[in-house]
DNA sequence: GTCAAGATATAGCTTAGGCTATAATTCGTG
DNA sequence: CACGAATTATAGCCTAAGCTATATCTTGAC
């Protein structure tokens, strides 16, 4: 509270839009949790239960239930009633940009020094604002190491 | 799609508690936001009004009154009606942690290659999921390279 | 083939964070 | 000092994401 104003103040519009661009990401983040939850499911069991969803994801079963109901609307999944989740063309590429966005947050932390554990945990919430630019610097960091 | 499952699997409820851990996060980054904001207005214009936090923050003016609501409840500003908002020692505190965290996280980035701009768009919402483990490595990355 | 157990869906509630419209208050100007 | 403009507060609405409780459907065991 003692110094004063590091860098020159940004106008008030260009600020207010860093804010809504978060915004906006945070609202894409859990469609994109529970498509790459899906399409793990998938691999590993063969099908996704919405039980095993809401385990995973650390939510009530009607909590997943929802959220699959809003992927299904946003054209990424599709279900039967009763029946499993599986992912439509759309979801699996979302899907699966989403995984090889994940890892590379985590080698990029882990490469600059974060443990594998801390890098793991903290990349569930980085990921979702780390941009398109973002990922391919970090790419070619890592690569040029 | 192709591919096989590239790490062992995670067992459920750790990677739950993953989940949950980011949401946690989420829960209090607007807090972080608007008490940075308000710290920033403070310093460059003496007071805290509710039309300058809601224009910085790209929202409507009654969202801002709520906000600072929710900050008083929380024990991070004071304010009477119709004046300007101020914080408390403890919000005072939280600004200056979030301000040096911003910093680090855009100094970072663009160490690893992030243009400026982009660096400080995207770490307008990877901040608030840096964990202070994170935030120490990236200071011992930029003090050592 | 029936029936109990398990899985999924539905109903209804809560909180948070947006919004618009409008009321209440403060402040600057004449 | 009064009044209009600017500012802040309030009322009431919406959506998303969480929850519990309960209803409905599927399935496996007998």
């Amino acid at each position: 509270m003692t110094e004063d104003i590091p860098q020159a103040p940004i106008p008030a519009r260009e600020q207010a839009d860093r804010f809504l661009r978060a915004r906006e990401v945070q609202s894409v983040a859990l469609l994109e949790d529970y498509v790459e939850m899906i399409g793990d499911l998938i691999a590993e069991m063969g099908e996704a239960r919405v039980a095993d969803i809401a385990e995973r994801m650390g939510v009530a079963q009607p909590t997943a239930t929802k959220a699959v109901a809003r992927l299904k609307r946003e054209g990424l999944a599709i279900s039967r009633p009763y029946r499993g989740v599986f992912l439509t063309d759309a979801g699996g590429t979302l899907a699966e940009k989403v995984r090889a966005r994940h890892r590379t947050v985590v080698a990029l932390l882990m490469a600059v020094g974060v443990p594998e554990e801390t890098a793991e945990l903290d990349a569930e919430g980085i990921e979702h604002h780390v941009s398109d630019q973002t990922l391919q610097a970090f790419e070619s960091f890592l690569a040029g190491r």
